[in-house]
DNA sequence: TCATTTCTAGTACGGATGTACAAAGAATAA
DNA sequence: TTATTCTTTGTACATCCGTACTAGAAATGA
């Protein structure tokens, strides 16, 4: 028994070229030739390390979460309390530097409402990741309806007023809206 | 001069059935030959209709809109206040008939996100048109920093519960929220 | 009637797509 | 070394795509 060992380091290089083109050219625009062209492989490459084009696709989403997850997440992995908590994730939502990656999340959650089987993991995950951090968030103490209430109104009121300052860059406007909110939960 | 004359009629027949495959099969999925097999019409026939296919996307937009206007206006076109007027925005919009014509809304939203030139009047709309009713039904005595603030929190709230509730179909939590929220307003 | 314009359909062409296949180079274990 | 497996590439094929072109049928005004 032997043989060259699988090589899953390039596997996640190839990964994260492949979200950073699809980041920027957008997520209808994935094509096996297009995106080898531009890492500057041949496309047999990619189908060889992907598979089928469905399945590069999960791969993208998976990758995609992760990062977001990285870049939204707390710090030390708790806040205070839910106000810090919403605020911390406002903030770091609301950075400019992160819009393409949430342009290129909406995009999927859109695709994905439109084709729930071939993304089905992407809607079952996309509340229930933050549910129940926001949860936990609010303490033991905390109503488990009215924690599961503040919650779902959190997440939704965020990605609201995400998917308003993505269409519009009105940041002004907002940011009052979002400070309003933000403040109603203290 | 003479000439048999345009048959504005029949393109209007035409783009309903376009829009009906749209949302039953996706933005995605959208081109000549499979909507035309579905229609019953040859591809050429809506090639003359609506020229180019991004012309005939750009009308499936416009069709949307007017349909997604008519079923969430108000039926008198006003209401007594924002919270009454918000309350019946958010009872049709949740309403599980509209659901498909949502799920079509948040995917071209999505797509928009990502290709902002090519549906540069969707981007511009998809929030001021809900935005000035808002204010407007505030009355004149609403500060005007206080309406759009509210107006926007509305929007977003309202938009931000629906993909939960698309994508989860938990209607229960999702109403839960969203009657906190509506109580809220009052 | 006849000329003119629209409507519909058929055909064809160049290009892009996903993917299967074969071949060559590279890395491991025996 | 040899055998084996992974990696990369080039080629090829069937299919789908948007769209241009042609031609006939239908509907109008002169």
């Amino acid at each position: 028994m032997a043989g060259r060992p699988v090589d899953h380091q390039r596997r996640a290089e190839l990964l994260d070229a492949v979200v950073d083109y699809t980041v920027e050219h957008g997520f209808s625009e994935v094509s096996w030739r297009p995106v080898a062209a531009a890492l500057g492989v041949s496309p047999t490459t990619l189908v060889h390390h992907f598979g089928t084009k469905e399945q590069m696709l999960v791969a993208i989403l998976g990758r995609l979460r992760e990062r977001i997850r990285a870049a939204t997440s707390d710090r030390a992995g708790q806040q205070p309390d839910l106000a810090m908590a919403a605020r911390a994730a406002w903030q770091r939502t609301s950075d400019p530097q992160q819009w393409p990656e949430f342009r290129l999340f909406f995009a999927v959650y859109g695709r994905a409402l439109q084709a729930p089987q071939q993304f089905e993991g992407f809607l079952d995950r996309v509340v229930a990741d933050w549910m129940s951090a926001l949860v936990d968030e609010q303490g033991p103490d905390t109503d488990p309806a009215t924690a599961t209430r503040t919650a779902t109104l959190v997440i939704a009121t965020i990605r609201g007023l995400l998917l308003d300052l993505l269409a519009t860059g009105d940041r002004d406007r907002v940011q009052d809206a979002a400070e309003s909110f933000l403040a109603s939960l203290e």
